[in-house]
DNA sequence: CACGTCT
């Protein structure tokens, strides 16, 4: 009785064996993916969606290549008379903005391009005279901006980011990378895997590059307190460069004892000083040793992309003084680079535990000789939906090594690993009372469902920055909508995004752009932006400690802050019990828009009432051979086919249901 | 159930 034959799907009596990446065979998503990864091969790209009269989305020859057939002198004049006769020949769709006025806009030419090819005259024009246009003629089946200096006839095959040297020197052809923009540690870029070639710093004796500097003003006090905690001169000095002279209570409380080889776990909550507490006896710990190819010797994992970006940021410079190399090895981010990096060798991974778990079943890396095991927000990384990953990555550390667990709580979970995975643990826990900080003042606000929105829009119309937390990925997106179009700067932001958007926005968070930020639990953890004044959790937490880390984004570092939970009459109760149980002193009230607390807790601002547009992107540095970030990511179904309840692949729907489908 | 985490 053979059923079907489909490879990839379901098989009803769950017999069917399947390759390790069965879950993602039936993916078509993943082949959208993969063509989208590759950059170079733009003439074949279907999609560019370039719409004449709006920003082009890509730049250059793909406009062109998406009317290839249209040549230019019959292309329609535009509705500025500029495209006449003395004009170019054709549209100038690829510049930003082109549907504005031209030519009062000379800023947004292209560098690249050689000034007088584009004053008073059609660049494209060959005959001063005007009457032969033969490379405009050309131009139709490629790069309207090709650099003059380069040979024509390469351009059509070859992907646009292409570096130039390449022509020049094709001995160095063995791989098509640029240089790596992320890791200074070494040059080589060649396939030989077992030649380690030195570094520059090896090459030239001991590590001279960057330690001099730290020297140059290494005043550091001799009461240094971090010096008196057994940390390195060259970590204290980098240290207090930055200002950091003073360690926060569980640094000082768990340092010593990791730095003793000890497995610690601690406890406090996100912002009380956690990744210096791991981050520097790990970096103690690496230093001066060999790491192997693929072969890292510590590994830190966080449970989002977010975070471990965060974390990597932070240790970088340490890192750098301790000549400790380190890798940021998360989803969303391109394979190569990472792949690379384990191969020449890597002390320190950074990682989210998806990605390293991947990397490790293909043989990009080995856990086997890590020394030191870290898991920061222990107590997220070890629920439901976590914590298989994490033992499997555990399980492939050896059992010797150190571990080191941080967390805010200390519930059933964690207390699993910690039996399992840590020895003879000490356990040192600053003030859990971090949540509520006297700084920080909590409402709950019962209303009626109708004025969710309205409300949601007074609070966030608020000056300063504002965090609104929902709870599902479609939530923020509506909402974010939502808040724009009472006028209201909102972007949302959420797993189901492109690492891309989900960087950008967060970006335009973090410089003010974005003063809203409408977010699902992916940014209750960890994520520090500086002066975010108020929480609105649109939707009340799943959990008590959801509200503390909610909570815990605003009123950082001794500042301000206030939390207002919006609650649904439904809700009122199952909030008062979580927030008895985050020890949080607050009265649900009633609320209806414009009440008085609303206006106290917004300072009086209202919603403009007209719709804003998100920000363009800040303009980007280089894109390196990355060509941009893709790798949705989004996909809405599950992920985990435990439940086995027939083949419902539901296929989740579109990610980007245009809001306006409520009504209230 | 939702969230996050590999393509």
């Amino acid at each position: 009785m053979t059923q079907h034959h489909q490879p990839d799907s379901e098989s009803a009596d769950g017999r069917i064996k399947k390759p390790r990446h069965k879950k993602y065979q039936n993916q078509s998503y993943g082949e959208r993916l993969a063509a989208d990864a590759t950059y170079d091969a733009p003439r074949e790209d279907p999609k560019p969606v370039v719409r004449e009269d709006s920003k082009p989305v890509v730049k250059g020859y793909r406009a062109e290549q998406a009317r290839p057939d249209r040549s230019r002198d019959d292309r329609p004049v535009r509705s500025d008379d500029r495209s006449s006769d003395e004009r170019p020949r054709y549209e100038r769709t690829e510049r930003p903005y082109a549907g504005n006025a031209r030519d009062d806009r000379p800023a947004f030419r292209r560098d690249d391009r050689p000034q007088q090819n584009r004053g008073d005259r059609p660049y494209a024009r060959t005959e001063r005279d005007g009457k032969q246009y033969p490379r405009a003629a050309e131009r139709t089946d490629r790069p309207q901006y090709r650099r003059d200096d380069r040979p024509q006839g390469d351009r059509t095959e070859r992907p646009r980011f292409n570096r130039d040297d390449r022509t020049d020197r094709p001995q160095y052809r063995q791989d098509d990378r640029g240089p790596r923009s992320d890791d200074r540690s070494s040059y080589r870029r060649d396939d030989k895997p077992f030649v380690r070639r030195p570094s520059q710093e090896e090459r030239r004796g001991e590590p001279i590059r960057r330690e001099e500097p730290v020297i140059d003003l290494g005043t550091v006090a001799d009461d240094n307190q971090f010096a008196a905690l057994g940390i390195a001169p060259r970590l204290v000095q980098r240290l207090a460069r930055d200002g950091i002279t003073a360690p926060f209570p569980i640094q000082t409380a768990t340092i010593p004892d990791a730095l003793a080889g000890r497995d610690v776990l601690g406890r406090g909550q996100t912002g009380s000083g956690k990744t210096l507490g791991f981050g520097l006896p790990t970096l103690m710990r690496l230093s001066g040793g060999h790491t192997e190819s693929r072969r890292p010797r510590g590994m830190i994992l966080v449970p989002t992309r977010e975070l471990a970006m965060q974390v990597h940021d932070a240790l970088e410079p340490l890192a750098h003084v301790m000549n400790v190399s380190l890798k940021l090895i998360a989803g969303g981010l391109p394979y190569p680079k990472q792949i690379e990096s384990l191969r020449r060798g890597v002390d320190l991974l950074i990682a989210t535990p998806g990605r390293l778990i991947d990397l490790c079943e293909q043989g990009a890396a080995d856990l086997g000789a890590v020394e030191v095991a870290v898991l920061d927000e222990a107590d997220h990384m070890c629920d439901m939906g976590f914590m298989p990953a994490v033992t499997t990555l555990l399980d492939m550390t050896p059992p010797e090594g150190q571990r080191l667990l941080f967390s805010a709580t200390l519930d059933n979970d964690v207390d699993k690993i910690v039996k399992t995975y840590l020895k003879d643990p000490v356990q040192h826990s600053t003030e859990s009372g971090q949540a509520t900080v006297s700084t920080m003042e909590h409402h709950l606000l019962v209303i009626e469902p109708a004025h969710k929105q309205s409300l949601t829009a007074e609070l966030a119309s608020r000056d300063g920055r504002t965090i609104v937390f929902v709870r599902t990925k479609l939530g923020a997106d509506r909402i974010a909508t939502q808040l724009r179009d009472r006028g209201v700067m909102a972007a949302a932001l959420h797993g189901g995004l492109t690492q891309g958007m989900r960087n950008k926005t967060l970006d335009q968070f973090k410089d003010g752009s974005v003063p809203v930020l409408v977010a699902t639990d992916v940014a209750a953890r960890g994520i520090h932006v500086d002066d975010v004044g108020l929480v609105v959790q649109a939707d009340p937490p799943a959990e008590h400690k959801d509200y503390l880390h909610r909570a815990g984004r605003t009123a950082r570092a001794g500042g301000k802050g206030a939390v207002v939970t919006l609650l649904l009459p439904h809700q009122r109760r199952g909030m008062i019990r979580m927030a008895e149980s985050a020890g949080v002193k607050a009265e649900p009230v009633r609320a209806r828009p414009g009440d008085e607390l609303v206006t106290e807790l917004t300072g009086g601002t209202k919603p403009s009432g007209y719709p804003v547009k998100l920000p363009a992107p800040k303009p980007q540095r280089f894109s390196k051979g990355g060509g941009g970030k893709r790798f949705g990511s989004g996909r809405p179904g599950r992920g985990d086919n435990r439940g086995s309840s027939g083949p419902r692949r539901s296929n989740g729907g579109p990610r980007r249901t245009d809001g306006k489908s409520y009504q209230h």
